[in-house]
Parts: structure tokens; C-alpha cells; sequence
DNA sequence: AAATTATTCAACACTACGTCTATTATCTTA
DNA sequence: TAAGATAATAGACGTAGTGTTGAATAATTT
């Protein structure tokens, strides 16, 4: 791919990126990464498996690149919005904006997010989130190494809550969820008695 | 392969199946599940592809196997021993037998309970302690709803525990392990502070 | 309108798959 | 221990997907 004197890129390689994106997105849905072969996102997209070649190197790595585009444009709309100093409830804010982007981009989100999707995709997405929260721990003079496995908990735990809220239609409201989570996180099930 | 009029199981048969899991816990090491052919196992096991498919129909078969093989070995290895009664300290009690069991099996339990292993069966593994917990947690009265997204949470951040718990050498005591565990489950970050 | 380049088409050798048959080696049991 | 049973092997088979190539075609840019 030539870069242009404008700066954009080719019609068609767009066309041919998109429509190869929509494909795989449509067979995650039906199977994991792994059985999805190159012959047939071609076919499902109409597009030639040379031309596939000439962008990706495999399913996998359309995939990444269709993560890593979540994980900008997720960050991209955050940005959109100013939360509060206050880091009581400025976790909250966030986590609550992830949850309503999610809902939004039910269509993606649903098949990369689910428990069909890459487990390591979906930490980086909440770990946007536990970054926030990275100065509010130690702060409250928590040990360091047993702050690193309050990390892993809470983002992993995290992971598991948001395939159990998608596999189920997302019958909580984002704010309630955010809530949710930043009760467990904080005060475990001692929140909730 | 026949019932024999014992009740065991031919030694050939016996020896087959040892090599290829062998084969396949140390192909495991290197790479996904999903990245190892039937050639390789076989290869490495010095087995006939033929022979592999008389016992099992992919790699993935074969892991599963060895997984519930693993499984049944775990609650053995628990009936092993007799826990108190009173609530408060069993699942604590269960879950340090857990961590003790993982240690001394290091060897599979690295490669299965890693990263690289399969979620699902890890969450089978987390799910023998948190069902101590269902009536205990019922107990306190916490909304039925609400309940359900702990247990994800509870036990997705366990697995998530464990893996960092593995990666870097099993450093913690399996006693400090259980009671870190329950403490972020019950308190969470609170617990802590 | 001309130049550029992305896409297509067809063919290539290669690798793993899953199955089959005949043969050999090993085990069980009487 | 000998006879019978059966597990494992060797080798070949067609199938399917891979990743690459070169020439022809189509679309886009300038």
C-alpha cells in the first residue's frame, strides 16, 4: 500500500479492509478464531485470498487489528468526556462510560468481548479503568505485592462480570453495573450483605 | 479396545495414552492448543498418527482428557481429608488444599492453569470451592441476581490470581494463597487497607 | 487522459488431515 | 507356554487449506 500525496488511503484498500473486518466479526459469532480459515473470510467477503495476503498475514492477525481499533476508538470516546479529580467516584464515571460504549457497540463488542474473544484483549480494555486507580491504591498504603494480586483479581474478576452481563442482554443499566463493580472491588461480598 | 474379562485396561493401550499426554504437556509448554497437530504429537511421542486417532479425534480431545483426568485427581485428592463444619474457615480450609495440590503437581498444573490453558476448564477447578460458598453466601441474605455476578466475579479473579500466583513461581505459601483469596472475595480491597 | 496500483485469476508446491488395508508385535487367557 | 485376540505400525490415499507467484484486469489518483 503506497502512502498517498493527500495523506489518504486508496478506496479500495478501505473497502477491502472493511468488508474482510465484517467478515471475520460475522464467522466470531458462529466459531472460534481458530477454525476460521482464510478461505473462507475471503468467500464470505467476495474478496480474493491473495488480496487478504497482501494486508494480513492470518485470521489472527485481522483480529488484533480489529482489537487494537476497539481499543482506540474506547479511548477516543473517554477522552470525549471530563470526569471529576475526585477519585471516589471518578473509577465509577469511567467504568460507567465503558459499560454504555459497550452497549452501544452491542454489534463488536458482543463477539469480542464474550468468552469466545481474546481473554487479553479484554484485560486491556478494563485495565483501562485499574489504571485510574493505580495512585487511589497505594494510597491507601496497601503492600505492593499483594497490591499487584488485588490488580489481577479485580481486572480478571472484571472480565468475568462483563461476559456474564453481554451472554445475558444487558439487562443492568451501565450505571448500575459500574456500581457493581466498584462495590466488589472495594468491599467484596461484604458490600452486598 | 475391547473390555477385558478383568476389568483393566490392555498395557499397550496404557503406554499410548501416557506418551501422548506426555507428548502433548510438553508441546503445551511452547504454544496454544490450537497451534498443535495431530503429526506433532505423534512425532514427539514416537506413535503412530493411526494409533492417535484410535483413541482420540484431535489435540483438543486429547487435552480435555487429560483435564478431567486432572479434575477427578483434585476431588480425590480433597475427599483425602475432612474439613470443619463451621463455615467461616472451610472455604479457606478447601482452598489452601487447592493451592497445596497445584504446587505439588506443578509439572501439569503449570501448563494447564496457565494463561495458555483453557479458561473454562481453570473456572471448573475455582468452582469446586466456590460451591462450598453458595449456601454460606445465600445465608447473608444477598440478592439472588447480584449473587450470580459475584460468583463470576469471585471466581474469574481467582483464576486470574492463580495465573499470576504460577507465573511467578509460587512464591506465596499455599496457606497465605487461600487466605488472600477469601479475604478479596469477602472484603475486597478493604480487606487490605 | 495517463500513470499508478490494488485486485483478480489461475496455478504452484507444501503440509496436515482423516481413513484404510495389510502386516507385525504384544498382550491375555486358557 | 501355546493359541487366539487385538493393539500398533507402515504406507498409501484423496482432500483441503496454506502462502506465494506472475500476468491480466479494474479502479483510483493526479
Amino acid at each position: 500500500m503506497r502512502v498517498m500525496k493527500n495523506g489518504k488511503t486508496d478506496r479500495r484498500v478501505k473497502y477491502t479492509k472493511m468488508v474482510l473486518r465484517e467478515s471475520l466479526v460475522k464467522l466470531l459469532k458462529q466459531k472460534h478464531i481458530t477454525n476460521i480459515t482464510v478461505k473462507e473470510i475471503c468467500e464470505l467477503a467476495d474478496i480474493n485470498r491473495a488480496t487478504f495476503y497482501a494486508h494480513y498475514t492470518d485470521p489472527y492477525d485481522l483480529l488484533r487489528q480489529i482489537e487494537t481499533g476497539l481499543l482506540n476508538d474506547i479511548n477516543e470516546y473517554l477522552a470525549g468526556f471530563s470526569f471529576s479529580i475526585d477519585d471516589g467516584s471518578r473509577s465509577v464515571q469511567i467504568l460507567e462510560k465503558i459499560f454504555e460504549y459497550i452497549k452501544e457497540n452491542a454489534e463488536v463488542c458482543s463477539v469480542l468481548l464474550s468468552d469466545k474473544g481474546d481473554i487479553a484483549f479484554q484485560q486491556e480494555v478494563m485495565m483501562i479503568v485499574q489504571k485510574q486507580c493505580i495512585s487511589e491504591w497505594t494510597k491507601k498504603s496497601v503492600n505492593k505485592d499483594v497490591a499487584e494480586y488485588l490488580y489481577s483479581f479485580a481486572i480478571t474478576g472484571s472480565v468475568g462480570v462483563v461476559h456474564k452481563w453481554l451472554k445475558e442482554g444487558m439487562k443492568q443499566s451501565p450505571r448500575e453495573m459500574a456500581a457493581m463493580l466498584i462495590n466488589m472491588t472495594n468491599r467484596g461480598i461484604s458490600a452486598f450483605v
